[in-house]
DNA sequence: TATGAATGAGTATTCATTCAT
DNA sequence: AATGAATGAATACTCATTCAT
């Protein structure tokens, strides 16, 4: 039952927000009643709390995977993220919407811990991009940090838009972004569109 | 006093959220009451239209001006609207993360006018994009439509974190992600960073 | 209107308790809604708080006309304070009541101001007792400050069983507390009841 | 089991209140849960009910002991209760609170019996303090009736202010509290302080 | 122009109680 | 003897909106 709560919340969340959506909503849609819901659940914002966490702890362990592979390069690396990132949305749909939209409705405690380990994701995309710098990689004249902010800006900026029954497939999107990312729009004579 | 109300309501709900601020906080903090803000506002639904309405305008316009002059290339016209997007955050601070955030809030018909013009600007970027492939200034592999959501969405995120304030200055910001866009941030032997 | 709340709540919190009465109750003995309620006050703890500041005060200046008056005794001063506190139920009713029974459901800060009002009184009263000892009009052998615990026990206690419409008029219960407090309940020979 | 629940709900009740007190805040003091609650007592006002009964039902015993005394003068009689009342307090602290403050929340049958036992304990008194009215130890012009509530006026007030550890012994309180029901505060020229 | 009183529908949350196991 | 899931009715409080003045 309670999985079956914090799938329709999300479900509903997406839809329409998390302060258009009542309680009431969530167990109407489900059948059952108010008292249920906080047999399971301190408070609403705690079934957010929730949610948001499933979500950023798995968005870091899929990354902690994809950087710990010695084999790859950093381009790759690079690439399997925003991939990973794209990717997500087919599967979690809802979520990651949730996750960037209704934040700010968590308590201070909560939004703290949840933005530690945003920093964190981001950070290990930062230390990817500079580790790509020293082994000459990445172009060294451009600063990691806004590098970073870009990339994770196109990628989450997707999830307000990327349709997953859409034309382009996310695989492709994922691609199209890397090569924009790595080898930027402009026509190239000597090294072009790989 | 109708410009003084949608001034403090701007600041309002970018700091609280639009459901987070009462009609009885924006009176408040003018030292008015409800009545006052009806007299002048439908309903508080009119009022975030008119905030958008305004925005998205200004941004039309801008775009508007650094598409029409004949004189600049393609390249030049993506960093000028780049910089005008991160630019809009010093001047404009909480309208741009209103209009992204709150606008579920608008009701469909004042929806469907505000995506329309945002697609309106979007579509002005695609279009941009395509000049530049159709003159050889962009690589002609890469789909427009996604180039162009790419580019919207680094520049979008931006009003999540950028701190006009900061380390970084907006100048900066756009020169870093358009030098992105355009080259890449893969080191390149022979037509290296420009 | 706000008066009109007032009334009709220390009606019905002092028939009903007040976590027995809901504000439904009160707004709709009234004919009016919830929202007319939380117009005029922030809370209902803020309600129960006005009608405590407003008996407690009222106490004390009675408490302190009674004082200040320089031609009486303390023997007079005692019974005068025994008897407003008791003709106190006839005016005052529920108040008494009220202010006896839920001062817990203040919170912290409101029980600290009203608990300290409270002792003030007490301590008017010890202070009394005190002078009348030292002007050898009571005993010495007696600790004030029991003594002054005592006589508000008797006093107080009567607001759970006086009937204001019973046989024995506020008047007559005053005067046989007072003698008992003052001369005691015991056959004396020399100076029997005054 | 049934013991265990009693006791704590007793503790509970009396630091916060019976309403203020919920089942749940009872079964998880103790580390079980609801069902068994409910399967000891029928409700929660089933379990006042029985604080209630076994608390009257005590006084009612030790008044008996006392009273049923042939050696003693009704002056020791009386002197024994009071004593007996406020020495209550050590032994059974809550109890007497809850006695006093939560009566309201039984129905109106069991408040009925209660009262009754209530008034038992009231009258037993008053037939003391007529006895030693027409042995001649006690004055014949104050009614007994308002005389047994000033006593016991003093004796319940002192649950809401004795301080089982304070500066003054029970003992001490009872005598102070005896020797002003029984000679007055009054200073007397022929039979003063005892 | 602006006020202030009033509305009413909505919201999260609490809690005694039930009952199948 | 005890559990744990579920109920449902109640409760304090919020807030956009209306309207007579």
């Amino acid at each position: 039952m309670k999985d079956k709560i914090t799938e329709k919340s999300i479900e509903l969340f997406g839809e329409k927000g998390f302060n258009e959506t009542s309680i009431q909503d969530i167990v109407d849609s489900l059948g059952v009643t108010k008292g249920t819901f906080y047999y399971y659940f301190e408070s609403k914002q705690q079934l957010l709390m929730d949610i948001h966490l499933t979500f950023i702890n798995y968005l870091l362990s899929r990354q902690e995977e994809i950087l710990s592979d010695q084999s790859k390069s950093c381009k790759t690396k690079v690439f399997d993220i925003v991939r990973m990132l794209i990717k997500n949305i087919e599967k979690h749909g809802w979520d990651a919407l949730i996750f960037f939209r209704e934040i700010r409705h968590l308590n201070e405690e909560q939004m703290d811990k949840i933005v530690k380990k945003r920093s964190l994701f981001q950070h290990h995309l930062e230390d990817l991009i500079k580790s790509g710098i020293s082994q000459r990689e990445f172009r060294s004249d451009l600063p990691a940090d806004i590098v970073t902010l870009g990339i994770l800006g196109m990628c989450n900026w997707s999830y307000f838009w990327f349709d997953p029954e859409g034309r382009v497939p996310d695989e492709k999107v994922a691609m199209i972004y890397v090569e924009m990312i790595l080898n930027g729009i402009t026509v190239q004579k000597e090294n072009g569109p790989k």
